[in-house]
RNA sequence: AAUUUAUAAAU
């Protein structure tokens, strides 16, 4: 059984939820039931897959069959409850599983999922309660609790917020992470702090973390996004030195960018850097080239891009 | 140190 759920769980934790299923057949027509292991990988093979609404209907299979769930299941389902733009729903399990008698209860991934859930539904004002709450149960943050309070913080541009949680980490005990740097940068990028968001940078470096790819695209942003496209470039480029390959991301980064620097400059040197480099672009990407083109003007430019988006094949949102 | 769950970047 153990193989079989090795199995599935390769397969699953490559989105490839097809392949996963099909074990999961073969597995029970050789004649080894699958247990709850199998139906949380199950589970989060839907997940990893994006097959959110999959997954819930495979839960209420479960519960159909009085399969008992534990905290790992609906740890998932409240993901899948999140992505799904769910809310209420999420909420709900999550109180019943803070009932006294409730047979699966809250744990620290569920308690950090709640912080995340808040933070997307534009609740942010909730985070800290639930995190309080955690703490009153007993429960003890790790990194990553603090990093998703931070990153709610960051998202809404509450720079001087997220700075506290970062302060916490230390304080705690525990040490900050490239995810925790990349926060707070992000905290400061999102509220017109680019100099702070470079020096958290290079205090991350300083501590002996190498910035990553997302370290560098978040970096880029916080340029970018608050008209500084000449630094934004440089740090494109101290990337690569780096040996830091950009992807799709960051130059959709840099074609923001242009369109927030408040001059005319030439898109296109992005649009082929991103060839070179045999990026493609995706809706996203283009969404941002043509919305660039047209807050420098170049109208007829956004038209031809927007023209060229459908002959490759690329779907217009 | 390996069967399953939570956190950071773009329009």
């Amino acid at each position: 059984r153990s193989t079989y759920n090795n199995l599935i769980n390769a397969c699953g934790s490559n989105g490839n939820w097809r392949e996963a299923l099909r074990i999961c057949k073969q597995m029970t027509e050789n004649g080894v039931g699958p247990d709850l292991v199998t139906h949380n990988i199950v589970l989060s093979a839907y997940k990893n897959g994006t097959q959110y609404s999959k997954a819930l209907s495979y839960f209420e299979l479960m519960k159909g069959k009085n399969v008992r769930p534990d905290t790992t299941t609906l740890n998932i389902v409240i993901y899948c409850l999140v992505k799904l733009g769910q809310y209420d729903k999420a909420i709900e399990l999550f109180n019943s599983m803070r009932e006294k008698r409730a047979e699966c209860q809250p744990d620290i991934v569920t308690f950090t999922s709640i912080i995340h859930l808040y933070s997307v539904s534009g609740q942010v004002e909730n985070c800290r309660a639930v995190f309080n709450t955690m703490l009153a149960e007993g429960l003890n943050p790790n990194i990553v609790t603090y990093n998703t309070l931070m990153a709610a913080y960051a998202s809404h541009g509450m720079n001087e917020e997220a700075l506290l949680v970062f302060n916490e980490i230390k304080k705690n005990g525990l040490l900050p992470d490239i995810v925790s740097y990349t926060s707070l940068l992000n905290a400061y990028g999102r509220s017109q702090h680019p100099g702070k968001a470079r020096e958290v940078f290079d205090m991350m470096r300083r501590n002996n973390l190498r910035p990553n790819l997302v370290s560098y695209s978040a970096l880029i942003d916080a340029y970018g996004s608050n008209g500084l496209l000449a630094e934004a470039v440089e740090v494109f480029h101290e990337m690569e030195q780096d040996g830091i390959e950009p992807n799709i991301v960051t130059m959709c980064t840099l074609l923001a960018a242009c369109g927030r620097c408040g001059r005319k400059v030439n898109i296109d040197v992005v649009l082929s850097a991103a060839e070179m480099r045999g990026i493609k672009l995706n809706t996203v990407a283009y969404n941002s080239a043509v919305g660039s083109y047209m807050n420098v003007g170049e109208y007829e430019k956004a038209i031809t891009l927007y023209k060229s988006m459908k002959k490759r094949r690329v779907k217009p949102d």
